[in-house]
DNA sequence: ACGTTGACTCCTA
DNA sequence: CTAGGAGCCAACG
């Protein structure tokens, strides 16, 4: 049970932080997140965050490398992630690549210091 | 401790 | 574009 889990579980959350720090119209990829979190293989983030899910979470805003769809989204899978996107204001290439050029979420590590 | 799985990324052909 | 292989690391049985 998870009695209300959330345990902060330490790559949990982390991602989970981070992913709902991404600003609505920006997306972020799995090895941005990664680095910038310090973890050391981008897979940590995606299975954190399939392991969560939880919809506080805008995980739509995090994308392959290239921009691209995950192929495994929960909650309805690409479609919906696209759908959450659009929603978002986000800019398209095609029907599952963001356009990184304008929509990718370009990681501070010292905003402002 | 080990083996499997997985929302990744990189390489070659 | 697809297909196959390797590297990567955390969680689960």
């Amino acid at each position: 049970m998870k009695t209300n889990s959330q345990n902060n579980q330490p790559t949990f959350n982390k991602v989970r932080d981070f992913v709902k720090s991404i600003p609505r119209g920006k997306v972020c990829t799995y090895g941005q997140v990664a680095s910038h979190l310090g973890l050391k293989s981008p897979r940590i983030v995606g299975w954190a965050l399939r392991g969560n899910q939880d919809k506080n979470i805008p995980c739509h805003r995090v994308v392959q490398k290239e921009g691209t769809l995950s192929p495994s989204f929960s909650l309805g899978g690409r479609e919906e992630q696209k759908k959450r996107l659009l929603i978002d204001d986000t800019p398209f290439l095609s029907e599952f690549t963001v356009d990184l050029s304008k929509a990718l979420y370009q990681i501070k590590k010292n905003p402002q210091t």
